[in-house]
DNA sequence: ATTACATGCAACAGGAATGTTCCAGTTACT
DNA sequence: AGTAACTGGAACATTCCTGTTGCATGTAAT
């Protein structure tokens, strides 16, 4: 986390710098251009404390983006995309990746500083997509004409509708998992 | 269009309203916060020009939604959603509608007023494609069971995708009916 | 040709937000 | 218990943006 010197935070400076984070998502979602003032406040703290854990606004917006795809990155790890068999992955990865962006909408759709961690880790996740992809089309789950940079796209853009709405992960997922593979069509 | 008095505008006033929307569209769709001052130099006109025509900055995206609602809800008109066979009017729309929204994209993501104009266009463009889309459930189209909310839902989200990238709107358009029908699984 | 409309420039006032500083009091770690 | 870290309040300076005004000049409609 945040950190001033070498040795870590004290324990309630960490419980700062968590709650300005998340108070930081909720209003932010909000309203994009909210003061640094109406984050302290909803955090619960003074803005001087903000400034004292973040140098400026960027470089709150900048960790609040890092702390977020480090938590993207969790959920798709957890579903054990490169072992488990893809069907399962795509599922609980789905299942996963809603809850995570879910709670942190605002700071998964920030566009990552260049070189920044954030950019680093979401590359990574989409790498990882991408090779699950390329296993279910291996696998014969998706068609071996399907064009996987385009079903990524649209994978993603079908976890972000489901965003839109409350529901159980599991089922939300199952839906995005059908509409995938399937879309609207007449089944067969 | 904007008007002062009961007159209508003089062509020379009428053609910087219109530069003033399309350079609001450029400019604040690369930055939703930039200033009033960078919207008329973009536009080539001065600031209090702007202000002469917009009371204030949020008249200007008031303004700038309800222009784009009329321009996209004339693309979905030209489709003939209620009279030409569903296949057909899908994949029209489709077409226009990428090119109004990749032409005013910041636009028509701006939540519209309450009451307004716009609000009501997009009312009746929504309203327009759930109908679209129950008539190509009725005729096979689409599976029997099939959710048309989340269909719905589900169209507009492939479109938005679609506009990532540049290409043939016809093309494009194919490409969203056939995920949206279909989706990425084996074709039967 | 005339007249009304349109525009730009410069200046002004007000408001909001940001970033910084200082210091007293509180909390947590050893 | 002692000490370092943490925090909040208040104030300050700066910057930027918005909205307004007045006037001279240019443009367009009749």
């Amino acid at each position: 986390m945040e950190r001033t010197t070498g040795r870590a935070l004290r324990a309630d400076a960490e419980r700062s710098v968590r709650a300005i984070l998340e108070a930081a998502e909720r209003v932010l979602a909000a309203d994009p251009a909210a003061s640094l003032e109406q984050v302290a406040t909803a955090a619960g703290v003074a803005r001087t404390t903000v400034h004292r854990r973040f140098a400026n606004r960027q470089a709150l917006l900048d960790a609040l983006a890092d702390s977020a795809a480090r938590q993207l990155a969790q959920a798709v790890g957890d579903g054990r995309p490169e072992t488990a068999p893809p069907l399962v992955a795509i599922h609980r990865i789905t299942a996963n990746v809603l809850q995570v962006k879910g709670a942190w909408t605002f700071a998964l759709q920030l566009p990552p500083e260049t070189g920044s961690e954030a950019a680093a880790l979401h590359a990574d996740v989409h790498r990882a997509c991408l090779a699950l992809l390329a296993r279910a089309r291996e696998d014969g789950l998706l068609d071996p004409g399907a064009d996987l940079e385009w079903t990524s796209r649209v994978y993603y853009a079908l976890i972000g509708e489901s965003l839109r709405e409350a529901g159980e992960p599991d089922a939300l997922a199952a839906r995005v998992v059908e509409t995938l593979l399937h879309g609207a069509g007449k089944r067969d």
